[in-house]
DNA sequence: GCGACAG
DNA sequence: ATCTTGTCGC
């Protein structure tokens, strides 16, 4: 489906400063447009350090400043150093003549471009009114990570009683980065082996639904691409407005729609959106009546969950 | 022009 | 998300 056959990004991240010729410099957020979304630049700025055999030292801030942090093959000064043996000036750590020497012509392909024309095909998919007789239970879905290993974790509570019925874990090896917009392709892959249809169930993601530049955050994936009932439930903001901030409980608005309901205990806040299958309105009742702490206890559960499996393996692999 | 940016 | 010890506060 969608979500297999991801790019290797620090192979075309790789390809793409391999690009950048003698004597020429780029940016992270440069490289990030390349492949269709400066969103991306940070992502690039963390794969730098362990790209090898490319010249990273021409990579530098958008102003043109050279920087002096670790991943770039060693100190501002080196790297001003190796800039100068390539004929670049360099002065005050800031490449002269920045604009003139910035490369402009990377030919990678615009692999993110086709993940939101991908997102949008999910979002034409989406439903958003109850497709689920009685509720039965609801499963919590959170993944923690060490290197490239994914532990994600499933915690199944009972709707009725809201009390806690079971739980499962998968390991996977992760291959996609966090860039924001795109969680999915990080997370859903790991999720994946803990989703399966059963009647009355409802799936709590991590992470927002509709509640998205695109309309499709990774609980809509896991909706669609299931065919299962899905909300999102995320601790932050990816996108829209709040209207009222200071209450208890309030609408958020995304491109004029109310795309969302925020859920405040204290400082803790929960933002709802619909992910597939099931209405706003049912989403943030289940949430609000799950609510502990500020967070769904479903997903509060599967959270340590997944930290304990991560640790256990951790410990287990020093041992 | 500057800030924001799920996990 | 992860890196980390003690410490402040309800
Ligand atoms: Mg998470």
């Amino acid at each position: 489906m969608i979500l297999e056959n991801l790019p290797d990004m620090v192979a075309l991240v790789r390809e793409a400063v391999s690009q950048v010729p003698r004597g020429s410099v780029s940016t992270y957020g440069d490289i990030a447009a390349a492949f269709g979304d400066r969103a991306a630049a940070r992502a690039v700025g963390e794969m730098l350090p362990g790209i090898l055999g490319a010249p990273v030292h021409r990579i530098v801030y958008s102003d043109g400043s050279v920087g002096g942090h670790a991943g770039h093959g060693g100190d501002g000064n080196a790297r001003a150093g190796l800039l100068r043996s390539e004929g670049l000036e360099v002065r005050g750590g800031r490449v002269v003549s920045f604009a003139d020497a910035r490369f402009r012509d990377f030919r990678v392909p615009p692999v993110l471009e086709g993940m939101r024309r991908e997102q949008e095909l999910i979002r034409a998919e989406v439903t958003e009114s109850d497709s689920f007789g009685a509720l039965q239970r609801v499963v919590g879905l959170d993944v923690s990570y060490e290197g490239d290993r994914a532990f994600a974790a499933a915690a199944v509570h009972e709707w009725d009683s809201g009390e806690p019925i079971s739980e499962r874990t998968a390991e996977t090896r992760i291959g996609f980065p966090y860039i924001p917009g795109y969680l999915a392709y990080r997370e859903v892959p790991a999720l994946a082996p803990l989703i399966s249809k059963e009647a009355g169930t409802l799936y709590l993601v991590d992470g927002h639904g509709t509640l998205h530049p695109r309309g499709a955050g990774a609980a809509s994936h896991i909706g669609v691409l299931f065919g299962v009932p899905a909300a999102g439930a995320a601790k932050s903001l990816l996108a829209g407005k709040v209207l009222d901030p200071e209450a208890e409980r309030s609408q958020v608005v995304l491109e004029g729609r109310g795309s969302g309901i925020m859920l405040r205990q204290g400082r803790n806040r929960t933002f709802v959106s619909v992910g597939s299958g099931i209405s706003l309105d049912t989403a943030a009742e289940v949430c609000s009546g799950l609510l502990d702490r500020g967070i769904p206890s479903p997903l509060r559960r599967a959270h340590e969950l997944a930290n304990r499996v991560r640790r256990e393996a951790v410990a287990e692999g020093k041992a």
